[in-house]
DNA sequence: CCATATTTGTACCGACTGGTCTAATTAAAG
DNA sequence: CTTTAATTAGACCAGTCGGTACAAATATGG
């Protein structure tokens, strides 16, 4: 029998459900009726839910990995400036279509954290191993910032690259319970007021 | 018929297990074997599980809080430095004996946040006020210190309490999915180079 | 045009979900 | 000592959970 069905469209449709309301607050049979597919087809794609979880976390992962490459490899702006607009590029997401949406969905890869990074090995692995590659790429920036001398050199690049996100990952959740976008506006302007150097 | 259970004895069960695993994670029946209790008894503390969930949270702030006022009102001690016994106090307790606990369930008022902030007004509303008051408290020594210049003033203390929060917040995140202390240790070592004025 | 391999669609599984109902129990009030 | 009100205990509810089984459908290789 032929195709009928993308995983990838599966993926797509699940992946909004859960990053909005949780992933065990999400049941399997939710995900069929968004994705229109029976259930017999999804675990014709899919080992479990955890498994459909973790091609999830993936794929938001590459989507947010291509956006972030464009940014931060963009060589005809400095480094700080385009750390800059790669923060500022997630608030004004929020800011448009998404100003409701953001609030209220957070970033997955916070939300998956929270819920499952110490409960499940699988997917703590899977974040982990994500993080660090996303981690890579910022702290090739900072250091590069750093040798300019426009960023601060008090700690090692790696170092507040896990500041930065941790700061971010925190806001993100306090903007969820204030549905503002206002903490990640005043996170930005104190994250830079940190980063960058003031006397150089 | 003369009461046989204790509704703080259910709350200080049922936390530890929520805390853990989660709301969504975790079912009214595994509470009841937690707390020993029958089902009726239960619904007869509790109007609905959302409702022991605000009286979790209520009970985990509470003890917080006393724990908090102790050392931030130490008199004794200069303002910077109640602020970091406090942060250390954190980092402390999870060194100990909850070495491997705090690091799987995190803060109780972040996974809450994360888990259903966006998702249910009740309990955004009970986190919002507790974070309200808890926020006050530290600001008000952050005022103490930047009135002694040796806190930062780059930024009022509101905004000072919301980053350190934030942050602390999204490394205990981290935390979860590394199951490591680690990133506690080093945001403890931004946020106070962030905070202590340099040059006085 | 048939055999094979794969996917689809759905009924079904036992376990569990949050929550209700009510009989039995018991302390305190009259 | 009886009435009243509160509490306990657990059977029970409809609905949902993640997952399985298997027949029907169909594209492709021979």
């Amino acid at each position: 029998m032929r195709k009928k069905y993308e995983i990838e469209d599966i993926i797509q449709k699940s992946q909004e459900v859960i990053w909005r309301k949780g992933y065990h607050n999400t049941g399997i049979n939710e995900l069929l009726k968004e994705s229109g597919i029976p259930k017999g087809s999804f675990y014709n794609f899919f080992e479990s839910k955890e498994d459909l979880m973790i091609k999830i976390i993936d794929h938001y992962v590459k989507e947010q990995r291509e956006i972030m490459i464009e940014i931060l490899s963009n060589s005809s702006v400095s480094p700080l400036e385009r750390l800059k607009q790669f923060y500022r590029h997630s608030i004004d997401q929020a800011r448009n279509e998404l100003d409701r949406f953001l609030c209220v969905k957070g970033c997955l890869i916070n939300n998956t954290s929270v819920e499952l990074g110490a409960i499940n090995d699988n997917i703590a692995e899977t974040i982990n191993a994500h993080f660090g590659e996303i981690s890579g790429y910022i702290a090739e920036v900072i250091r590069e910032g750093q040798l300019k001398n426009e960023i601060t050199d008090l700690f090692p690049a790696e170092q507040l690259v896990e500041f930065m996100q941790s700061n971010y990952y925190g806001t993100l959740s306090r903007v969820k319970t204030t549905r503002s976008i206002e903490p990640l506006e005043l996170n930005y302007q104190m994250t830079f007021a940190f980063l960058a150097k003031s006397n150089p």
